[in-house]
DNA sequence: TGTACATCAGTGAACGCGCGTTCACTGATGTAC
DNA sequence: TGTACATCAGTGAACGCGCGTTCACTGATGTAC
């Protein structure tokens, strides 16, 4: 059942790609290799012939969602500022797309990647740098805010996740999307934060009616 | 071999103990029940006559982990504001203390946390609550600077341990301490920042000499 | 207070299970002639 | 262009291992008399 080279390496990014998404989805340890195969629609014996270890599969499957993670900030950034900030918005707000394939590995699975061998450690780092400078150069005035604001994202979406009450875990999101919102927009009144607010206020019925917004 | 009911109830708590620590450091998935009871100076059979399962103990130890940083912050709250301040910098800081026994839970296993059973949730959740609360009363203006505080600190952290170049990852963690600090000093004159940095400035030659900051 | 006995914390062997990994095998692919 | 053969992607059974959990057993504790 040799495959084409072509079809080779189709297979090979299928099965990374399904890699991201399940330990994106289920965390690292907890996601088994017969499991990612399944998921590419083939059998775990086949593994074998296109990674050298689960470990290797880690650091490129890493590498692969960092990767997605930037194009997917780029793309935001394309239509402007403006255009860019509400991508971050939207990253903290619609539950559906903070669970969605795109989601940063660096968020899903950080206390993990704080763990994992050198080499996934390494692909980690090089997606962050790219985000942070591609963060700054669009959006933040300086890679520091740009540092700030995600390490502000990466902590709310965590703590967001582990809480179990939804209201709770809703007001943890607001409060970030409101004060990142600011850092970015340079906005130093203080009055200008209510304004923020009730921007936020006019989208409550929206939080209100998500399905389940403390989410697994 | 029965044991009288105060060693019995040491006996618990020093498994708990010993299970919290060890979550901490190699994350709940990585420990096994032998690991803990073998840390707590056991053999893996006796768990089952104080746990129903490692899934109970995950909740236990969670709950113990997040007093036990509760009652550091309390501590530390005790000698007036500034130490309070000094805590969360020193939390930011000495690698050596972040890495030590009172770390919080939501910080060491956050993304692990998130994927954890109802009970654990529940535990974290009530000790985000409590830690919330106290930051907001001892330090922070409101209990929305502490959450954002929080966040940040979670986020800077997980990330700075993610990160194999110790300079950037210090880099990360200064930048959040300088803001943080600023956020929590309700300081709100720009130029402010920059009597921040200079304080900073004054200690870069410690976090040069840091052993291995970007450590495991 | 002393004796007899039920309780139960802790031990260590054993259990089933799922994991990462290996391997003999299959058969389409790509290559050498 | 056609034929013969080496290659190798993918299969599925099997491997050893460590995990969470169970269990028969031990012997000190606490209790009933």
């Amino acid at each position: 059942m040799k495959k084409s080279k072509a079809e080779t390496a189709e297979t090979r990014k299928r099965i990374v790609r399904a890699a991201a998404q399940a330990f994106r989805s289920n965390g690292i340890r907890a996601t088994g290799v017969a499991e990612i195969m399944s998921a590419a629609g083939l059998t775990h014996g086949g593994f074998y012939r296109h990674f050298a270890s689960k470990d290797h599969l880690v650091a490129e499957a890493c590498a692969a969602g960092m990767e997605s993670t930037l194009d997917a900030v780029d793309a935001s950034a394309k239509d402007g500022e403006q255009a860019f900030i509400e991508h971050f918005q939207t990253y903290l707000w619609d539950r559906n797309r903070r669970d969605c394939l795109g989601e940063c590995p660096l968020i899903a699975m950080g206390s993990e990647l704080a763990r994992a061998d050198i080499e996934t450690r390494r692909a980690a780092t090089t997606g962050y740098r790219e985000l942070i400078s591609s963060m700054a150069a669009k959006g933040a005035s300086n890679s520091g805010a740009a540092i700030f604001a995600f390490s502000s994202i990466l902590g709310a979406l965590t703590i967001s996740r582990i809480v179990d009450d939804p209201e709770l875990s809703n007001q943890i999101l607001m409060e970030t999307k409101k004060r990142v919102t600011e850092l970015w927009l340079k906005v130093s009144e203080p009055d200008a934060s209510a304004t923020a607010s009730d921007e936020l206020a006019k989208e409550a019925d929206f939080i209100e009616n998500l399905p389940n917004a403390a989410g697994s």
